[in-house]
RNA sequence: GCACCCGUAGCUCAGCUGGAUAGAGCGUUGCCCUCCGAAGGCAAAGGUCACACGUUCGAAUCGUGUCGGGUGCGCCA
C-alpha cells in the first residue's frame, strides 16, 4: 500500500512546539540576518521591560522580522510594536517609537521607520548584504544548513509500495516528495531515518505468489492460457517463475499449495522488492531501513505485545460497530469484535484489529510498527501516503497518541494524485490488462532531474498534471531547465573568467578577500536579498514539511540573476567579467560564486543535479 | 449521511503559518542579441482571493455556515 490522509490541528500544535525547541539548541553555521534581527529586536524590547519604558515580561511570541512584500518599505519590517501594544498598555506607533529610537543605535541600520498601523520598516547598511556574499563563499554549499547541538531523531517513512508488482507514477511523487523532505530536514539539522515498511503480510502478497506459481508453471512447459481473474496478470512475474524452475525443478509442482506457497511468497517479494529497489536507484532514492510487516508476527508476536499493552490500559475492547451510513454495505454482519478506543484520542469510530477469521487487519500491524518506531527512538514520525489512504490518517494518529503515551508525534504527508499527459492529452493506461506506464517508464523516458523537480514543484495536497512532453523542453516554461539553466550560466561565466584572466585563480580562497563594495546595482541588490533568505526559506520549509517551497525559491532565484544577467547587456559596466577591471570582476565573481552555491545547495536538496553547461 | 483535502488572473499554480497596493509562468500585445550562453530579459493588459457572517489594530490566510469539485467510509493494504 502506499496511500492515506492528513490531520491539521495537530501539526500546528506540533510546529509551534518544535520551534521553540530548536531556538533553543540551535547553532547555525552561516549567517541569517532576519535571525539575527530577530534576536537584536527581543533583546531591545528586554531592555525596554527592564529600564521601565515597556511592561517587564512582555511576550514576544508573535514578534517576527520579515522581508516586507514592497521592497519600497525597506529591507526588514517587524510587527512589534502592533504585537505588543495592547500587553503594553499603550498604542502602536508610540511603542514602535520606543523600539525604532534602539534600532537606530544598532550597527548596520542606515534608517528606521515606522510606517501604516505601526510597522517599524528598517533599512540596511548595503555592506551586511556584501558581507552576505562573503559568508557564502566562505561556506559554499553549507550556507543556511543547521547544526543542532543535539539533532533532533526523525523518521520519514515513504514509498512503501506493495511488493506485487512495479511503481506507479503516484507511488513516485510520495517517493521523490518523502526522499526530499528527508534531504531537508538532514540540511535543517534533524538526524533522518529514512523507512520503507513492506507489506508484506496480507492477503495481497499470497496472491502475489499464486500469480507467480502459475508463471513457475509456464515456464515449466504447461500452457497457462489467460491469468486467471483475481491475480496479477503483469508479465513482470515471468522472471520469477523462471528462478522459481531454476531453483526447485519440477518439485514444486505436485505440492499442495500449503507448502509450495511460503517459499514461492518469499522469492516473489524478494525479486519484486529488488525490482523496486533498483527502480528507486534510477531516481537515486536509498532507504536507510526496510522495515518488513510480516517481521512483525514471527518469532515474538509484537502485534500481539502491543495490542495486550493497549487491553492493559484499557483503550481494546471487544464490542459492535454500527455499519456506515450511506455506503454501501450489503454484507454487513454485525459481530461482536476486537477494537481500539481510537475515539480516546480524537478518531471518528472505534476501529477493528482482528478480521473475521481471527487475523490481524492491517491497522493492528500499522500501530505496533508505529510503536517500533517509538521504542527506536523516534518521537518524530512522518508518513508519506497518498491522498486516496486520507481516511486512515485519524486513526493512526491516535494510534500513535496511545502507543506513545501522548510523547510521539506523528505527520502524515499526503500526496495527490499525478495526472500524467503527453502534449496536454491524458495517457491512457489499462489496470487491467496489466498493462499501464510505471515509474521506470517515465524515468527511462524523461531522465531522473525532471522527474524528481517536477514532483516537487507543487504542493503536496494539490494534484499534479505531468506531462511528458513538456518537461523535456528545454525552455523558460520549463522550471526543470530554467533553474538548471541558471547554475550552468553561472559556472560559464567562470569558464569566461579563466579565458579573460590566464594568470588568476577563481577559488574560494581568491574570492573571499574580493572588495565587495561595488556591489551597488539594483539588479544585484535584488540577487543577494534573494540569497540572505534561503536559510530563511530553509528554516521554513523543513518545520511545516513543505519541500516545494524550496523549489519556488530556487525558480525566483534563477529569475532574479538571468534578470541580472542581462543588465549587463544594456549596462555593460555590470558584467560578470570585465577584462579590464579585475577588482570589479572578482567581486562578481564571488556573487556569481554565491549564486552558484546556493542553488547547487538547493537543488541538492531536491535531489536535482546541477549542470555545469547544457549546450 | 459523516470525515479529510481543494476553490486565488482566460489556463496552470505560488502566497513566507495574521500584515501594508494579492504574485509568477503560459496565453495576448509591444520591445531587447556586431555585447559574459536569446534554452534569456524588459514592459503592458488581466482579480468581488467561491459566497456569507464572525474573531481583531489588520483576514486569501484563523472560526462557523452555505455552494461547488476531489478522496475515503468493518473483515483491502
Amino acid at each position: 500500500m502506499s496511500g492515506h490522509a492528513a490531520r491539521r490541528c495537530d501539526r500546528r500544535r506540533a510546529k509551534r512546539s518544535r520551534g521553540r525547541a530548536d531556538a533553543a539548541h540551535r547553532v547555525r553555521t552561516a549567517m541569517n540576518i532576519f535571525d539575527d534581527f530577530q534576536r537584536r529586536l527581543a533583546a531591545i524590547i528586554a531592555r525596554l521591560g527592564s529600564e521601565g519604558a515597556l511592561p517587564a515580561d512582555l511576550d514576544a511570541a508573535k514578534v517576527v522580522v520579515e522581508p516586507p512584500r514592497d521592497p519600497q518599505h525597506g529591507d526588514l519590517a517587524t510587527n512589534a510594536a502592533m504585537v505588543l501594544a495592547k500587553e503594553a498598555k499603550s498604542n502602536p506607533r508610540a511603542v514602535a517609537a520606543l523600539i525604532q529610537a534602539e534600532l537606530a543605535k544598532e550597527p548596520g541600520v542606515t534608517d528606521v521607520e515606522i510606517a501604516g498601523p505601526g510597522f517599524i520598516n528598517i533599512r540596511l547598511d548595503i555592506a551586511l548584504y556584501q558581507e552576505v556574499v562573503r559568508a557564502i563563499v566562505n561556506t559554499g554549499r553549507d550556507f543556511g544548513r543547521v547544526v543542532q547541538a543535539t539533532p533532533e531523531k526523525v523518521n520519514v517513512e515513504y514509498v512503501s509500495a506493495n511488493p506485487t508488482g512495479p511503481m506507479h507514477v503516484g507511488h513516485g511523487r510520495g517517493a521523490v516528495f518523502g526522499d526530499a523532505l528527508a534531504n531537508l530536514l538532514a540540511f535543517a539539522g534533524a538526524n533522518v531515518t529514512r523507512e520503507y515498511y513492506i507489506n508484506d503480510a496480507g492477503a495481497q502478497v499470497d496472491v502475489l505468489a499464486r500469480s507467480a506459481f502459475i508463471r513457475y508453471r509456464e515456464t515449466l512447459g504447461e500452457r497457462v492460457g489467460e491469468i486467471p481473474e483475481g491475480l496479477y496478470p503483469g508479465d513482470y512475474l515471468v522472471p520469477v517463475g523462471q528462478k522459481l524452475a531454476a531453483d526447485h525443478g519440477r518439485a514444486l509442482l505436485d505440492k499442495p499449495e500449503a507448502e509450495w506457497l511460503p517459499t514461492v511468497r518469499h522469492v516473489a517479494i524478494d525479486m519484486m522488492m529488488d525490482m523496486i529497489r533498483s527502480d528507486l536507484a534510477a531516481i537515486d532514492i536509498h532507504h536507510d531501513v526496510f522495515f518488513s510487516e510480516r517481521s512483525l508476527s514471527v518469532a515474538p508476536d509484537q502485534i500481539k505485545a502491543t495490542i495486550d499493552d493497549l487491553r492493559s490500559r484499557d483503550l481494546v475492547y471487544e464490542g459492535r460497530l454500527p455499519p456506515p451510513k450511506g455506503a454501501a454495505m450489503e454484507d454487513w454482519e454485525d459481530r461482536e469484535q476486537t477494537l481500539f478506543r481510537a475515539t480516546a484520542f480524537g478518531d471518528d469510530v472505534d476501529r477493528p484489529l482482528l478480521k473475521s477469521d481471527g487475523s490481524y487487519t492491517y491497522f493492528a500491524s500499522d500501530i505496533a510498527y508505529h510503536a517500533s518506531k517509538f521504542v527506536r527512538g523516534f518521537t518524530t514520525m512522518i508518513d508519506v501516503w497518498g491522498a486516496d489512504h486520507g481516511g486512515y490518517v485519524k486513526r493512526m494518529a491516535a494510534a500513535v497518541k496511545a502507543v506513545t503515551g501522548g510523547k510521539g508525534e506523528l505527520d502524515v504527508k499526503l500526496c495527490q494524485l499525478v495526472r500524467l499527459l503527453r502534449n496536454g492529452e491524458p495517457v491512457k493506461m489499462s489496470k487491467r490488462s496489466g498493462e499501464f506506464v510505471t515509474l521506470r517508464d517515465v524515468i527511462d523516458e524523461v531522465g531522473r532531474d525532471p522527474v524528481r523537480f517536477m514532483m516537487l514543484f507543487r504542493k503536496n495536497d494539490a494534484t499534479l498534471d505531468f506531462d511528458l512532453a513538456k518537461v523535456i523542453e528545454q525552455s523558460k516554461e520549463n522550471p526543470v531547465f530554467y533553474v538548471q539553466y541558471a547554475h550552468a550560466r553561472c559556472r560559464s561565466v567562470f569558464r569566461q573568467a579563466e579565458t579573460a584572466f590566464p594568470d588568476a585563480a577563481f577559488d574560494r580562497n581568491a574570492l573571499r578577500d574580493a572588495d565587495l563594495s561595488i556591489l551597488t546595482d539594483a539588479a544585484e541588490l535584488d540577487v543577494i536579498r534573494r540569497l540572505s533568505q534561503f536559510p530563511r526559506i530553509v528554516e521554513a520549509s523543513a518545520l511545516a514539511h513543505e519541500p516545494h517551497r524550496v523549489a519556488f525559491y530556487l525558480y525566483d532565484l534563477a529569475s532574479d540573476f538571468h534578470g541580472l544577467w542581462n543588465r549587463g547587456k544594456e549596462a555593460p559596466h555590470l558584467r560578470f567579467v570585465i577584462e579590464t577591471d579585475r577588482n570589479s570582476s572578482y567581486a562578481r565573481l564571488a556573487l556569481v560564486d554565491a549564486v552558484t552555491s546556493v542553488l547547487a545547495a538547493g537543488l541538492g536538496i531536491l535531489g536535482v543535479t546541477a549542470p555545469d553547461e547544457m549546450r
